[in-house]
DNA sequence: GGGATACTGGACTAAGATAGTCCCATATAG
DNA sequence: CTATATGGGACTATCTTAGTCCAGTATCCC
């Protein structure tokens, strides 16, 4: 119905790693600023260690998350989790761009009169960021189970993330 | 952020051409007969021809629209407006995807254990088609200065009927 | 200071999706 | 039979996406 890219899902994937890391996951201390390296991340996540750095630049232009460059640096969250919506994630990776290029600010719309749903399709655009904004990344971040699964069928319904295949090209 | 198509768009469009003239706005009589042919919808909405042929016959396809073929047919809604969601349309052009490909049934995760926001991002896909189910379309064919709200503090409820907005006329 | 580590910025390409057009078959009215 | 319209695809340029790679810069540690 409505998709976002691959690349938003696996940075999704990514800020997801760095807050269960940053609860101290791994050895059971909560240090929030501990620093994960792109390598980290990539064998964390199982993504491919270049798409990994790209999806990792870009957040650390964002204001989720912080960066520390040179030996022993790293990436972390700039913020607490709790404060990370799933819309300023999104935002982040996909632009601020609505549903409809009619729904941003600074476009023009050539058909005026025969396109009569512009307001609509905001509304629509409202209602949508309006529940992605309910979302934080410690929901995503949080264990499954504290979370009302919908159990779709008998398969494993959870996202698919295919791991990149390191090709040679 | 979330982004429909253009061709989405031109459908929606095309929807609201058909429930307008099904209403009758050109001759003031009302006629859910009314038949058009894909050349009015064309010259009705200023989108070319062969666009508007292609999205009418995956229209016809669908259960929101009927055709009549020959010499004197064209096309028509099948409903009334007022039972055809927003999100129903989304789901005649875009297929019945989720945000991201994990949160439809059939798909496989070969990544569970790096992935634990399978529920959070269902969560979120709820939220999303909820708002798209309290917008029909003749809400979209309705001129857009009064407005339903989009309430998605809950999860989506089911096809709701909305009566016809007063305020037109 | 020098080397190793790790982030920064951007270019590049292969693959896929999208938008748009066109052709021919089929059905119906007159 | 002919004109009018829909039905079902095939086809192709174009744009977007996903993924990789390279050269540069900052920092730590010895």
């Amino acid at each position: 119905m409505l998709r976002i890219s691959k690349l938003t899902d696996y940075g999704t994937m990514i800020l997801v790693h760095l807050a269960v890391q940053a609860r101290g996951a791994k050895d059971g201390v909560v240090d929030p600023e501990h620093l994960c390296s792109a390598s980290d991340v990539a064998s964390g996540t199982r993504l491919a260690l270049p798409t990994v750095q790209k999806l990792l630049k870009v957040l650390a232009r964002s204001e989720l998350v912080r960066s520390v460059r040179g030996s022993e640096g790293g990436y972390a969250l700039a913020r607490n989790p709790a404060t990370i919506t799933a819309a300023e994630i999104l935002d982040v990776f996909e632009g601020p761009l609505s549903i409809t290029e009619c729904s941003t600010a600074d476009s023009r719309c050539e058909l005026e009169d025969g396109c009569p749903t512009g307001g609509a399709w905001q509304k629509i655009n409202r209602g949508i960021r309006g529940a992605l904004d309910e979302i934080t990344l410690a929901d995503l971040a949080h264990p499954p189970r504290e979370f009302p699964l919908v159990d779709l069928s008998g398969r494993s319904s959870r996202l698919r993330h295919r791991p990149p295949t390191p090709g040679q090209g």
